[in-house]
RNA sequence: GGCGCAUUCGUCUAGUGGCCUAGGACACCGCCCUCUCAAGGCGGAGAUCACGGGUUCGAAACCCGUAUGCGCCA
């Protein structure tokens, strides 16, 4: 059932926040390792030095976590093939580079950069590939040494062999590329530092990875990788490189698209499940039609054979609609603590709620639920409740100065006072009562309803209007009601 | 410049040679429900399967070429 001893990992530089297009590799990495009983490990690529942040690392793995996605090797946890960050794996890259060289598999390169980018311009000039002539690769000690007293500093080059390499892709199928088209490629930089390529594979390598899974981007790189895994004396792992995520523009997503970064989204009132939902979508389907998973529903679908070969174009209108999917099937409790941030935030709940407030603010939520399409949209939604001010607009009052309104709502005034405690079927109910009564005089159930409405919350759109009475209660109904029938009694 | 990958409704996709007069979902439009806006239900419009050649009794599917998009190398 379960293919043996999986482990795969996500690889992140922190130069930045966690996208979109990460998110899904992320996510497929994660869904393959649950689904096969295998190991998910994270890695941090912070090689780039300059460019990489603590604040960005800890964006990331933030980030991670709130999509509900757990490693079992990593950065906070550990594991028995650390360290998990490339920083302080600087020996173990120097160990692997000497080996290659004593092999002679590898050589030092003492090409200073504009000596290189004078021979590419030259190359490109000709109308050639611009790749390493591999000038340094049979040097003599003595070379070496004359090279070392002009103050040179060496890089290590790969001795790429001559040779046709096909990557076994899980998602593409079998992709041919032939060495000759890959110059002589660095491991180590004058400075000391693995080269990415270099880097990578040592790390899949020594943590024994069995299946990559990344970006398409990455795919021609592969050829370079398989090299190093058998020069190294390492097994391949298998490999599948998912597409790329586009913009609406089919450029590769962006600033310029609107929100890239998870965080983004979170913010906005996106829940994780629905992210994760979403992404699964962007590049995946499973096959029978379903759309809506959670993700655990997620791991029992997933297959990596079932991920698309073409890019996909993010879709912010499909991520709403799985949204509001999901808000929809949230209990009560569940939304009301979710929704609480944003209430916090506009200021309609300024400390910390008693639990009979709580239990106000789930009748606000109940009202809400199904007019939500991110948590966000809640403070919209309620303002009705938490606003006390009415403001009746042009058409409202149009709708007050109607003939019959005096009465409908003096026939709503009293019926209301007579009842107790309301709860949502009382309030069916009532409603229900009035129309019966009012319909046995001539008025039909617009002309009942509508200025209900519009004395109620001053508006003539919005949620049920029982949800509107439940969630009033009794007293501030009363009191509005009066309040509307003096403005439909003044001339 | 070389190499590689991709190409089915606007978008995400189903499709592994006959079930395809191409199915589903989002978005769009209409109807129903309804006091309203949503949600929900039902229905509609929307794809000459990028194009051109082959292979085959039969191709969206297999092969070759072209175009376009994207990526990698430097």
């Amino acid at each position: 059932m379960f293919l043996k001893n999986i482990r795969v990992r996500f690889a992140p530089s922190p130069t930045g926040h966690l996208h979109i297009g990460a998110s899904r590799t992320v996510l497929f990495n994660w869904l393959f390792a649950r689904s096969q009983n295998g190991v998910f490990i994270l890695r941090i690529e912070d090689t780039d030095r300059s460019r990489s942040t603590i604040e960005f690392e800890r964006s990331i793995i933030e980030d991670i976590r709130w999509l509900g996605l757990d490693w079992d090797e990593g950065p906070e946890i550990g594991g028995d093939y650390g360290p998990y960050y490339q920083s302080e794996r600087r020996e173990l890259y120097k160990e692997m580079a000497d080996k290659l060289l004593e092999k002679g598999l590898a050589y030092r390169c003492y090409c200073t950069e504009n000596e290189l980018e004078r021979s590419r311009k030259e190359a490109l000039k000709r109308g050639v590939m611009p790749k390493y002539d591999g000038r340094c690769s049979n040097l003599t000690p003595e070379d070496e040494r004359h090279l070392i007293s002009e103050g040179r500093k060496p890089t290590i080059r790969f001795r790429v062999p001559e040779r046709k390499i096909v990557v076994h892709d899980l998602i593409r199928g079998d992709v041919e590329f032939d060495s000759n088209v890959i110059g002589d490629f660095i491991l180590i930089r004058s400075d000391g530092m693995a080269g990415f390529n270099f880097a990578v594979v040592v790390d899949d390598a020594v943590m024994k990875i069995t299946h990559v899974i990344r970006g398409e981007d990455h795919l021609a790189n592969t050829a370079r990788h398989i090299l190093l895994f058998e020069a190294l004396g390492y097994p391949v792992p298998k490999v599948a490189h998912n597409s790329m995520a586009l913009g609406p523009d089919h450029a590769k997503l962006s600033k310029r698209h609107g929100a890239t970064s998870i965080g983004e989204y979170r913010k906005q009132g996106f829940l994780p499940s629905a992210l994760v939902n979403y992404l699964a979508l962007l590049g995946w389907s499973s096959g029978d039609g379903r759309e809506i998973f959670t993700l655990q529903e997620l791991i029992r679908a997933f297959s990596i054979d079932r991920i698309s070969k073409s890019p996909a174009i993010f879709d912010i209108d499909k991520l709403k609609w799985i949204n509001g999917q999901h808000i929809r099937q949230l209990s009560i409790g569940e939304l009301t603590s979710l929704v609480l941030p944003y209430l916090k935030e506009v200021s309609y709940i300024v400390s910390e709620p008693s639990s009979e407030e709580i239990a106000w603010i789930e009748k606000v939520v109940e009202a809400a639920q199904t007019n939500l399409v991110t948590l966000s949209d809640v403070t919209e939604s309620a303002k009705l409740f938490f606003e006390e001010e009415l403001d009746y607009d042009e058409d409202v009052l149009g709708v007050l100065k109607g003939e019959q309104v005096p009465m409908v709502l003096k026939t709503f005034k009293e019926t209301l006072a007579k009842e107790g405690e309301i709860d949502i079927e009382k309030a069916k109910l009532l409603l229900k009562g009035v129309a019966a009564e009012l319909k046995s005089q001539g008025i039909k159930g617009k002309e009942v309803y509508h200025p209900i409405r519009a004395a109620l919350t001053g508006k003539l759109s919005g949620h049920e209007l029982f949800y509107v009475i439940f969630v009033f209660g009794k007293d501030k109904c009363l009191k509005r009601v009066e309040e509307a029938l003096r403005i439909c009694l003044t001339p």
